[in-house]
DNA sequence: GAGGCTATCGCAACGCGTCGCGATAGCCCG
DNA sequence: CGGGCTATCGCGACGCGTTGCGATAGCCTC
């Protein structure tokens, strides 16, 4: 099915402003911020509202074209469905990302699976914690 | 060390909006919110400010007293440091909570830090994911 | 107990994100 | 193609949380 086809056959619409939020971040390379999307889409549309942007990144998610994560506390990030999953490890003193491999997530959720009949989704959001380079303090 | 002596030697200050905030962490049965913290606070100091509420759970948790989580994508919960750490799996669909057991964490935990050198908080996040109820899709 | 240093306070403003509302514009049907 | 239904839009207001600033008050020293 078309963009158009399953917009409308959820009973949505496709608008404009749709299409541009959906075109934004389908380009952009990684996670990106309601926030980037918007300035995107404000190239070729200058007048779109922010509540306009968070409104669309949300039915989109709905549609199963965008995904949204939180990698650090704050601010909330999207990518595009179609990429292939994977989780994140944040170290909260330095704030280095790295990436889980999709074989690590699967072990996991086997488990949460398994013990408490639940299906996680692992990628949601980042792991918190601390990296190798920051575990050892430096005695000063 | 008693908590004067805490908050002393870490050359910060015990002043009556901290010492309030912290008990009302503490009094608190589960997790609260930073809202009904301050509402606590308020019935005995009420012209608390709710971001020296903030600002004092930021410093209660650099020195150890408290701990703050996210289980849903909004609201940020604290609850006191000193209960047994447990994570949460929370369904997207239905917003149950369920707990997981420490056990379970700990087997998780143990591959993240085998396979990527990080130490993982596992209890920082919830897990978010689709329980066992919202699971099957009721045929319409 | 008084004086001084400065962490912390209350306040105001801001940032991200959500929500309610009247106006606009997709989409469907004849 | 024109008319009607209503999803979506832009706008303004709000909520949670953070930040900058001048005033206040812990804490230390004498």
């Amino acid at each position: 099915m078309s963009l158009a086809e399953v917009v409308r056959a959820s009973g949505k619409r496709l608008t404009v402003q749709r299409r541009l939020v959906l075109d934004a971040v389908q380009r952009a390379r990684h996670h990106v911020t309601a926030e980037e999307i918007a300035r995107r889409v404000r190239t070729k549309y200058p007048q779109i509202d922010p509540s306009t942007v968070y409104r669309n990144l949300e039915a989109l998610e709905e549609l199963g074209y965008v995904v949204h994560t939180h990698l650090d506390d704050r601010v909330t990030r999207w990518h595009r469905a179609d990429t292939h999953p994977h989780g994140h490890l944040v170290c909260r003193v330095c704030g280095g990302e790295t990436e889980v491999r999709p074989v690590t997530l699967a072990v996991m959720a086997k488990r949460i699976r398994a013990e408490y009949t639940f299906e996680p989704d692992l990628a949601h959001s980042a792991i918190v914690g601390i990296c190798r380079q920051c575990r050892v303090v430096p005695s000063e």
